[in-house]
DNA sequence: TGAATAGTGTCTTTCAGACAGTATTGG
DNA sequence: CCAATACTGTCTGAAAGACACTATTCA
């Protein structure tokens, strides 16, 4: 770097996309949106996820970037919102050098079913991909996304963030089931829970055709739990 | 975003910073470098992250470019490269809306000691921070290095890439203490350091005053080992 | 009463924590 | 033999795995 502030060189593209999980119909899904199907524009017509330029005059950093797209897309703010990662090559986009800050951000049951943009859709994970073909390094962003996702669920507490503002100890283990991809002991997981100074019982129950179940709601402004060992350990 | 690849907008700034550690005189250090001291650049004379602006012409990626820097101001390439994440606002940098990807290395000794760049040197780590005021938000992205380097060690074989190539136990459990500033119980260390697959014995000891000890080395190739546990959980 | 799911208890296993005890070198 | 450090063994305790058992609702 010369002096006198010489910062004409070219500069890459920079962007933010973000990975928006939810649970939906037992399944773990991501929110994707195609891409305008314009010859002019890369990848026409292809799902992505939702992201875009970084816009210096009205993003104040980062994080306020992903969370206005995030927004854009579903009219809500993150329970949990966690920097993913960045990619950023000569290659990634057709139209020159260019790099994507990604996040990854978990919304609630309830917050996936409102009202989404025109172009964006839920899509289902299969394994550690969806079934359609990814714009840009797309399909690679997203695969880290939900190997990162996976490994933390092994310790941590994330999948509270995925759950309605009410729930029972039996949805909260279903959700970690979901993410985990198996099953997990009804004890272990609910001492390991209870322990865990993380959710408080409401005065409610969940009502059904069998023994009603009793309501948690989180504690509030509650930050991740971090456990100290993994659950189950795969031998 | 419009059609007909209206990339006309202004770009961020887009640099690179990485975070080198290193086990020096028994203690973590970090590698920083002088800015210059010339008034049109930012910080003059302040210490700073090695790092610098992506250069689209040369580096291919992100990492790429990373390997570079390190390799400029050490001479040499990590065992070890993480990406650590990425700081991006209008504030940081004085000459405008700048992001910069971070990563962090892990140095052997024996690499450490090596021919530094001139402007380069090697700063005691504590507590969290350096002593030196550190240029733009380097000590914020210096914090972060040091708490996700904590956090890994405690369930990660992260300081196996501190070592020179041949070390012993004793000499590995003194790099796992340094870095998490406890010390560790000697059997559960040996333990979960010889059944991990990590590193081998080789035909040789390390001789002292007293009895000799094993020498080991990594094994080949080998990526971080995650263990199922943390240590000696702080309650 | 029975199906269904919620929740508890009990036994076993695993592995870290504590710490004592043995081994092997140089002086 | 002694100091010093390497290494091993033994007991304990905490938390998970396995799984049986009890509890409470609706039909």
């Amino acid at each position: 770097m010369s002096d006198r502030a010489g910062l004409d060189f070219p500069r890459p593209l920079t962007t933010v996309d973000v990975v928006i999980f939810a649970i939906k119909s037992d399944a773990l899904q991501v929110l994707l949106v195609q891409r305008p199907d314009t010859e002019s524009e890369p990848f026409p017509g292809a799902w992505a996820l939702p992201g875009g330029f970084v816009d210096i005059a009205g993003d104040r950093d980062l994080e306020a970037c992903a969370v206005r797209k995030l927004k854009d897309k579903t009219g809500v703010v993150s329970p949990y919102l966690e920097q993913l990662g960045s990619w950023g090559s000569a290659a990634r986009d057709p139209r020159g050098w260019s790099a994507t800050h990604a996040y990854f951000a978990l919304l609630g049951e309830h917050a996936a079913g409102g009202a989404l943009a025109a172009d964006a859709q839920w899509f289902t994970i299969g394994g550690e991909k969806v079934k359609p073909k990814l714009a840009f390094d797309h399909a690679e962003i997203l695969q880290a996304a939900i190997q990162r996702l996976r490994a933390k669920v092994e310790y941590t507490s994330l999948p509270a963030y995925l759950m309605p503002p009410e729930f029972t100890l039996p949805e909260l283990q279903r959700s970690f089931e979901i993410v985990l991809g198996r099953p997990l002991e009804k004890s272990a997981f609910r001492t390991r829970m209870l322990t865990a100074d993380l959710i408080e019982p409401i005065a409610k129950m969940r009502k059904g055709p069998n023994r009603p179940a009793q309501l948690y709601r989180l504690k509030k402004a509650k930050a991740p739990v971090f456990f100290a060992r993994t659950f189950n350990p795969p031998e």
